[in-house]
DNA sequence: ATATATTTTCAATAAGTTTTGAAAATTCAA
DNA sequence: TTGAATTTTCAAAACTTATTGAAAATATAT
């Protein structure tokens, strides 16, 4: 295979990969195209790489610099802006999941333990099952929470190095 | 705050939560809903709790059994079709696991060993690069798939346990 | 200051996804 | 069988989300 075959499935892949994962498609193609970048591009390069709209190309760099995961660069000499990706695997990871684990994880805890302060007779079948689903499912969050807390403040070959130790 | 209330912001919040993770609005309000009712509940009692059509219902729980995290229940002298959930949250954790890793973590790394195989120059900048994207991807993807089969294999109390004292 | 290059915004539109509801298929009892 | 109850299917409609492109804003060089 050659490389720009390559680059294209590599592009297209990670684009419906990411849908899978709560990230738009358009913005996890930019995404793959910068990780396989070895310099800084820019907007029109992004734009005439994937024939996607300056509009576009703008506001998913800004979503993916929010996400921590691009970066503005700036070139001396050059009127333009560049964009570079983080390419650490690990550290793309471990910023993905603080990012998640902020957005969607923390508020979900907090909103279950509002939930499980529910007035009535725990005698009761529905009070009792609503009970204790909530407090299951906020007993495997905080455990969850506490384990990417870890992983978050760790280094790849500390983490990954004793989990599979520890698992062989 | 009223049982009612309550399940109500329950079954809310897990459809959007559920929404972030590849799973439709509907389908996780079902899945709320079913997590929540301690006896099995028909079709009909979904789409009147929901508000939802019995086409949608139908496709939803046709979707959710596949997912293996709903049964169907038949009870006996009942004309109906019954419908359960696994209450169960490691279970339904694991199940989900295991089947996002069938569908998307396995087909991703057979498709980045593919991609590694590139012919050209390991000298060009272009060419090195995406080698080492890819292979850093495959790399961490291959070690994350060998911890979450172990946890899918692993007995809840086992595997938080030693995960827990081990990262204390 | 002015002209030019570049980036940002956002209303309109396009594309994609979910939902409905009624017709078709299936199941089951008599 | 027949017919009533129930489930399934799927085209059309409703809704949601993503994309465009041109105008406005901003930045830079002369």
């Amino acid at each position: 295979m050659k490389l720009t075959d390559a680059k294209a499935q590599f592009i297209s892949s990670w684009g419906a990969f990411g849908t899978h994962w709560g990230i738009n498609r358009t913005m996890a193609q930019i995404h793959a195209l910068l990780l396989i970048s070895p310099d800084p591009i820019t907007q029109d390069d992004i734009m005439e790489q994937l024939s996607i709209s300056r509009g576009n190309v703008n506001m998913n760099t800004r979503d993916l610099i929010g996400w921590g995961l691009v970066d503005r660069v700036l070139i001396p000499g050059e009127r333009k802006e560049f964009f570079t990706a983080e390419k650490d695997i690990w550290k793309v990871a471990t910023q993905i999941i603080k990012e998640r684990k902020k957005r969607e994880l923390d508020p979900m805890l907090k909103l279950l333990s509002q939930l499980e302060q529910i007035e009535g007779d725990k005698k009761d079948k529905d009070v009792k099952q609503f009970v204790d689903t909530i407090a299951g499912i906020r007993k495997f969050g905080g455990q969850a929470d506490k384990v990417l807390d870890v992983m978050i403040k760790a280094d790849e070959s500390w983490f990954l190095g004793s989990l599979l130790k520890f698992f062989k």
